[in-house]
DNA sequence: GCCAACGTTGGC
DNA sequence: GCCAACGTTGGC
């Protein structure tokens, strides 16, 4: 099982957002950067796990943990004229771009902040902590999921046994 | 294939 | 609003 980071600005999707959706389940769509287009296609696998992260708002951090619910699929979308994800050089023959459906797994007990995570000599090397780090999916080490899912008040074991 | 210009991201 | 960092684009 793999572990990830799932960024979003709450202002457009937040993590209660994705509470309130059916089945508290959602497509993760409107990715156009090949890195993280490759994550979804080629490494998610159902039953993954990872942090929801907020970004770009005024207390940027983790409010909580999510499962990957699907395998990789053609994210439609980029086919669809009408969504602001459309992509004109896609081709329906030959998808470029992909999702996974996102399920919400647990909240934290406390939210924790991005400062707080900067403070953590143990997460010095996480990528969503490194200058210029514009993923908006990374994958992230076991022993970071760990540490975080504990500054969070969840016990990470009674997680990745579901 | 190079690389400058441009657009976007995202913390502050 | 600023600005560093980085991905993408497109001319050559």
């Amino acid at each position: 099982m793999r572990l990830w980071l799932f960024k979003s600005e709450p202002d457009v999707f937040s993590f209660d957002d994705l509470k309130r959706c059916p089945k508290r389940t959602e497509p993760w769509n409107g990715v156009r950067n090949y890195q993280v287009r490759n994550f979804m296609r080629d490494d998610m696998l159902p039953g993954d796990l990872g942090f929801f992260y907020h970004s770009s708002c005024p207390e940027p951090g983790v409010p909580g943990v999510v499962r990957v619910a699907s395998e990789g699929r053609p994210d439609p979308t980029a086919l669809d004229p009408r969504s602001e994800y459309f992509d004109p050089k896609s081709d329906p023959g030959q998808p470029r771009w992909y999702l996974v459906d996102v399920e919400w797994a647990t909240d934290f007990k406390r939210f924790v902040p991005l400062s707080e995570l900067r403070d953590q000599a143990e997460l010095a090397d996480m990528l969503i902590l490194r200058r210029g780090n514009r993923l908006s999916i990374t994958p992230v080490e076991p022993e970071h999921f760990d540490f975080i899912c504990r500054l969070g008040g969840v016990d990470p074991k009674k997680l990745r046994r579901g």
